[in-house]
DNA sequence: GTCTATATTGTGATAGAC
DNA sequence: GTCTATCACAATATAGAC
């Protein structure tokens, strides 16, 4: 966002430069409490600075909401359509994108809970969110990854190795399987009795069998 | 909530009840910006009556978020829990979940956003979601419907009638494969291309062709 | 029960010293 | 660049008339 300037000093409270010490501590904070349930004071605090100083290197919550955003965005999607339009075999993507998505939101459980909520709430935000993958404009993105698979998918039915299925569909329950678990993480948590590392240990497992389960759904 | 009198009256703006309108209201305005986005103002005006009278009805936002949020959770889960602790078939309890909650989310398509919004930044409702189920205590709504749906997997894995799978994945994947395109909506839309109309009809088509995706992914 | 003030606090944002 | 102090207004909540 518009730096006032570019000067990095070292021996800084925990050094990692102030703009992106405070980007981190808003991505907690906006995390923790949604957008417009977060405080700037929060996040200052979480910061280790003074409100004052978001203002200076973010000009306003809106901005600072924003990045913060652009930022998180670009973990949800980027790889998995990277994956979609690329010219592998059918089977090789859908363990693929499976592999890739589970194994990254492992590391930020909550990112999914945070994109579907500020993705309800601000609907708009929604072409950044499919946009940021590979710079394409979100339509062309859809197509591409719909035209990619559906030429596969026709390929395999003819061949009579593939129970026909619209692209759309297919596309929408991978995404579901691998993203649902995260967004709705506290139901899960609770429907099968799972303490924090019970949860890691599902999604583990479930790594390893999805792939599987979804292949044999698409068998003639 | 402390409701203060009991009498109704006829011939009101759009009869309905003060109070209920206004909680529908607050059902509006809440899915629309969220607990914390939304504006007490802004609720008033949707029910078209002042402020004041949220707090006459309901005290404060908080208990008023509260009473939106019991009702909208109550649509959720109830009926999917009930089916899936019954004593019906498998493959009958899986058509009708997938029957169940499309049909309802259809008429009610922001609700999953809402829904799990709320989790993410009030983890503490989440007992209430599950257990406004069946008046039972959230932990054993689990241990029930995962105790009922093992069984049957077993059995019919005995029979070598089924593909082994645990009782969590299946149980997770259906709900994801159900809840997910509502929960994710804007970026379902946007990636493939659907106005709301279009949505709608390919929420149509899935409730139709998901059953038969999902049974043929626990075929031996 | 419903309204019009109004009290009170919360919160984003800016000014200005250092 | 970073802080302290403060402004201005938004938003919840209450008092009291009708």
């Amino acid at each position: 966002m518009v730096k006032p300037s570019s000067q990095r000093r070292r021996g800084a409270v925990q050094d990692l430069g102030t703009e992106a010490r405070i980007l981190d501590a808003a991505h907690t904070v906006f995390i923790r409490r949604g957008t417009s349930g977060a405080r700037m004071q929060e996040i200052a605090k979480e910061a280790g600075v003074n409100s004052a100083l978001l203002h200076y290197y973010f000009r306003s919550k809106a901005k600072l909401s924003e990045a913060v955003f652009r930022r998180a965005a670009a973990e949800l999607l980027p790889a998995v359509i990277a994956v979609l339009v690329s010219d592998r075999e059918i089977e090789d993507k859908i363990e693929a994108v499976i592999e890739i998505e589970l194994t990254k939101l492992l590391q930020a459980p909550y990112l999914p809970g945070y994109i579907l909520s500020e993705l309800a709430h601000h609907p708009e935000r929604t072409r950044q969110l499919v946009s940021s993958a590979t710079g394409m404009i979100p339509e062309d993105v859809g197509r591409r990854v719909l035209g990619a698979v559906r030429k596969q998918i026709t390929a395999r039915v003819r061949a009579g190795t593939f129970h026909p299925i619209e692209p759309e569909q297919l596309v929408i329950n991978l995404l579901s399987l691998c993203i649902f678990p995260f967004a709705a993480r506290p139901m899960v948590s609770l429907l099968l009795g799972l303490d924090d590392g019970e949860f890691e240990r599902f999604i583990v497992r479930r790594r390893r069998q999805l792939p599987a389960f979804f292949l044999r759904a698409l068998r003639p």
